[in-house]
DNA sequence: CAGATTAGTATCGACCCGATACTTTTATTT
DNA sequence: AAATAAAAGTATCGGGTCGATACTAATCTG
């Protein structure tokens, strides 16, 4: 009886955030997903970067992706270029304006959350949050697309961090950046 | 400093979700919105079961409500039928098929969630996130669309409930749905 | 070196969604 | 009581999403 209360709620805040959203997106001129686009664009890190981690963080084909970079690219918000190492690879970057845009919304969208949450609760909130998504990631074989600071690949070395994958040295910001390869430690 | 985590948190299982939410739909044939119609016309009462109330729960526009229902009733999971008192307004039931595919959808994404969520922490996970929702609400003005059973207009009457907004009485199991004129206690 | 795999683009069709215009019914005002 | 406003829906158009399919080009595997 009521089973389903956490599923009503989740699908009601996501009505309510989508319908926010879109406003948003709608006052810039852009769709909904554009600005999911920048705003992933902004939080992943380099190796996360392409056509292919877009759809995947989004739940997005190909196609569609292919698609929508095209308009955002035609509004001068990010480039696409061949990555030197591999020709079938796009790197996505986003330009002054883009960034700008990305940042600004993202920031409204946090503003708007923060008046809803006292802090003490947010905390819990979260973690909760966090295992539920987990495990859903986990049921469905989806990558979780986590913090490189919470990979199980990421060594300290001294002076910064390095990628056990890669064998890249990484920065201490780039850390808290979301990667594609991620896996839980 | 990683003050957008709830954010972050929200936007990503929403995508997760909504993926989800597609699939489902498409393996019936249909869009995922339709699913969530279905869903909504499964819990709310009789004074909620019209397009503007769908279209306000879901942050729709009456277009595109509208063009939904069509699809709806044209593949006979709901019937639109005019309102006896209110030539203007439409009463949405559900058939027997739509109540079918509703409920077992419902049950598969709650099945999905429970997976999630071990028990002792869906309870707090619930009311963290039902606080959210209420401040959100609250800060768009939209409305809550609560449970009857949590409104200040709920009486209780010898032998059940009585509405006191409409007068109407109201059965045990009645208070327990949707209604869009819910207001917080 | 021949397939198989991977990253991405192109195109098509169904559909969403907002905007606008319209009809019909009910409320409100004068 | 008549005139006006407001509310509930529908119809239609256009830009855009999205999945499916087909395709190209580059890289990996054997």
């Amino acid at each position: 009886m009521a089973g389903d209360r956490l599923g009503n709620l989740l699908e009601r805040l996501g009505s309510l955030l989508h319908a926010t959203q879109r406003g948003a997106a709608g006052a810039h001129g852009l769709q909904r997903v554009h600005l999911d686009v920048l705003g992933y664009l902004l939080r992943c890190n380099r190796y996360s970067d392409t056509p292919t981690a877009v759809g995947e963080y989004l739940g997005l084909t190909k196609g569609t992706v292919s698609q929508s970079l095209r308009v955002l690219e035609a509004r001068g918000l990010l480039t696409r270029e061949p990555d030197v190492h591999d020709g079938r690879v796009v790197r996505l970057r986003l330009t002054r304006r883009g960034r700008g845009t990305a940042t600004r919304e993202r920031d409204h969208a946090w503003e708007r959350l923060r008046r809803g949450t006292p802090a003490q609760q947010r905390a819990t909130l979260e973690l909760g949050l966090e295992r539920l998504l987990r495990a859903l990631q986990a049921a469905t074989g989806y990558r979780t697309f986590g913090l490189c600071r919470s990979c199980r690949f990421l060594r300290r070395r001294e002076g910064g961090f390095q990628c056990g994958l890669t064998g890249d040295a990484l920065s201490a910001p780039e850390t808290g950046k979301i990667c594609r390869e991620h896996e839980a430690a």
